[in-house]
DNA sequence: CGGCTTATGTAACCAATGTTACAATACTAA
DNA sequence: TTAGTATTGTAACATTGGTTACATAAGCCG
């Protein structure tokens, strides 16, 4: 754990926080689909994400869903921030999208840090100013893309976290994402597909020339 | 300027930090419609609201516009904070939908606040929140909802902000803080006429029962 | 008053997206 | 192997929202 820590956060965190963290935080590893938060949830703690990618999807009261973003290694959830401060429930969804890595701090620590560690103030506002940013261009997409152009844009995203130019996705689990209908997303899918830019197979794609 | 100051914040800040703002800020009055930043300017400072109401609007690179909240007295805009991290240009548009003031503080002081004052440090921490969760509803409505819906729930927020049953603006207006066009928002109006909420007029409509 | 501008009402039409229904195919487990 | 399930393809249709076009009305200013 120490080994990865350092890796990942050595160079913006001081050595005093580092040994901090090794003691306070739990490291934790967990597979592919595994759900970290619920919508309502009370908060735990908050991720020091180390490695894997996690999906952050917000719900309506019909439970439709809408993927906002991915967090990556380095990256921690502002969303998560945001409610401990409150002490409120949670707003959103996680859930790992790949195995993934990560050390758990007790929501305690963040206060207390946040006045001790200059590192650990920046951390903290630069997250969420990322997340502040990553929020808006997910509502950019939304509100001034079509689907189609939606749909471009999340197959690359989703290659991109993945490093996989393999989307491993039904055309129903893309859907839920994108919080659109199947049939819609076969039938755009089927368009890409004539154009030459990605090549559709029963439970995965192939990412050609996007 | 410091009785504004005391009033809106006294009980949030500390002693020292007012005086401190009263220092190093400036105090500003402007009049509805003052456009306070555009998208790609430069942040000079800091606002810190006192009274009146500012929209905080989004715009895609066809130049259509989308609302996407309003600051109240008490409120700071996180978009700005976010930016001065990263020395970054502003990524939305800030008009005064009333008259309002406010006070000013370089950008500078910021840091040096956050790690002298803990008050300044939930205050900023919580705008953050409370922004996040702002924009979170924003993409709720635009995600989730259809326009109709859309429409009744900017009617009432307007409302609610201005302190006035009476909506001050053109059905062309409605439509570009909607991101739709004048067409649709006037069909929608007409509906909501004939359902007996509102009563619509030139130039403004009243709310009877939303 | 009479012409100009702005705001609103309305119809006809179009495009994008969502819905329903059903067939075809591929995989899975008994 | 076979029945059952999950996935994909596709057609037909409905709905929402956007576009174009034009009429009407209200306010403004000479």
């Amino acid at each position: 754990m120490i080994q990865d820590l350092k890796e990942e956060y050595g160079n913006i965190f001081e050595e005093e926080l580092i040994n901090e963290i090794v003691q306070v935080g739990t490291f934790k590893e967990v597979q592919e689909g595994y759900k970290f938060m619920e919508i309502g949830d009370y908060i735990r703690g908050m991720p020091l994400l180390i490695s894997g990618v996690i999906k952050i999807l917000r719900e309506d009261e019909d439970g439709d869903e809408l993927l906002l973003y991915y967090l990556e290694k380095g990256d921690t959830c502002s969303m998560t921030m945001a409610c401990c401060m409150g002490d409120k429930k949670s707003e959103i969804r996680a859930v790992a999208e790949t195995d993934a890595k990560l050390i758990m701090i007790p929501i305690q620590k963040m206060e207390e840090w946040t006045g001790k560690y200059k590192s650990w103030r920046n951390f903290v506002f630069n997250s969420y100013h990322v997340r502040l940013n990553e929020l808006l261009s997910t509502l950019d997409n939304i509100a001034f893309q079509k689907m189609d152009e939606r749909l471009i844009g999340y197959l690359k995203e989703k290659a991109r976290v993945t490093k996989d130019n393999i989307i491993h996705s039904t055309h129903q689990d893309i859907a839920y994402d994108l919080h659109s209908s199947r049939v819609v997303i076969s039938r755009l899918l089927k368009k890409l597909e004539e154009m030459g830019k990605i090549k559709l197979h029963r439970n995965y794609l192939e990412i050609l020339d996007l």
